[in-house]
DNA sequence: CGAAAATTTGACCGCTATCAATACCGGTGG
DNA sequence: CCACCGGTATTGATAGCGGTCAAATTTTCG
């Protein structure tokens, strides 16, 4: 796939402050050009990368919605995470120089293209962005310390529940509707990031519906309870 | 606590090639050694750390054994991972300049206490070193994604038998026994971390035993039928 | 040595998985 | 435009795994 023929430019890009450090000096945002090689189109249902794929970069996405999920041998499939604009997906790579898992398109993305040389070697000249670099590393392990809390603790509705929250909010600060949203994902891709069966997403959603504290259809939710989710996320002191 | 008195010197470490890069120069490895600023004893029971301190250093584990759980307001509790010698611990600290998780010692331990801003100093003279610190956090965020992996799509059996063939494989990367093994956390450690109550890990454990793949007496634990354990963990198939 | 903690085991229950049937939606082609 | 089709979602009935409660036993540690 040839490299798009525009002219790539972090420091006019609208997603800056999600995915590059902040408060570079003029000098600094300028060398942060030369961090993205290209950007890069996936259509909805391909794959960004591969587990396997010899790791060369990591991507910042800039538009569009991504899943990220392993798939093992004896046919288990896990989604790991969702994934939207302005986030870094490909960390998983970094360690034995291949990923270990699949990134896929939930709906056409485009990403930037970041060689991890390049990151290295900018890293080692600009401290801002190296610092930058441990954080989005270190944020991931944070993340992920949540969802195992999700998965080894709470209960079905507990952890949708939490799952929606966690969505608006990632999408109230990209400047989307605090109480509206539309799910990328189906039923068994929430359920496998939630480690639930498909079932017991829709009926969970379905007893959201009757308690009114969300309406449901299809994939476009309406939250209209916050307070009465929170509530179920927080209930169970009773541990 | 005064720091202890000797020399501390990582280039003469036994445990060097676990937590440094390899290969490095004689002149880099001399700089390494500014890494460890002192060494810190933690008794059994102790945290090295608890959620909410400042955080302002990895910790690489000389001796001992820890945890590293969440507790959240709401009385939850995950043990997020267990730790032993060469391995680094503190990660989750970086993004928010505050440790997220407490890290308690299950044994008397000791570890070498690297100060961050040292840390990222030394990572930008020594690309080796720059590159070893990406690839542990790289690590450990695969780490998670097998744990994710474990809490949303296996069983008890299976989330036991992955957990004991993990230990040793570990402890046998340090010299120990294949087949042998100290537990040193508890029942209901082990069914936190493994998303189960303390009564289905014994009941677990009993049926090991029962089948011939393990001897449990107490907290010593000698596996038998390692092909065994291992089909348990393979022998979901079925989805 | 004695109190507290940890472990094991039993009985029972409830949540979620499983199996199955139906409904719905979006896209495609007649 | 509408009928059709495959993927997706909902809902019901049932079963089983693991949770809960409880009690007995062992171990640990001050």
């Amino acid at each position: 796939m040839p490299p798009p023929p525009y002219k790539v430019a972090c420091s006019n890009c609208n997603l800056r402050e999600l995915c590059l450090p902040s408060g570079l000096s003029e000098a600094d945002a300028r060398k942060l050009d030369e961090l993205v090689a290209t950007r890069r189109k996936v259509k909805r249902g391909a794959a960004l990368f591969n587990n396997g794929a010899p790791f060369m970069a990591l991507y910042a996405i800039r538009t569009g919605f991504f899943k990220t999920c392993i798939l093992t041998e004896d046919g288990r499939n896990q989604v790991t995470g969702f994934q939207m604009a302005g986030e870094i997906i490909g960390l998983d790579g970094i360690v034995g120089d291949r990923h270990t898992c699949d990134a896929i398109a939930l709906e056409d993305a485009e990403v930037c293209v970041m060689p991890f040389d390049r990151i290295e070697a900018l890293s080692r000249e600009v401290p801002a962005l190296q610092s930058h670099v441990h954080k989005i590393l270190s944020r991931e392990i944070v993340r992920e310390h949540g969802v195992m809390l999700l998965l080894g603790s709470m209960r079905a509705e507990e952890r949708l529940a939490t799952f929606l929250l966690n969505l608006v909010q990632r999408l109230h600060a990209r400047g989307f509707s605090q109480s509206e949203l539309v799910l990328r994902m189906t039923r068994e891709e929430i359920g496998s990031y939630l480690g639930l069966k498909l079932e017991t997403v829709s009926r969970t959603f379905s007893r959201f519906v009757e308690e009114g504290l969300v309406q449901v259809k299809q994939r476009h939710v309406r939250i209209l309870n916050t307070a009465g989710l929170r509530s179920i996320v927080n209930a169970s002191a009773c541990r």
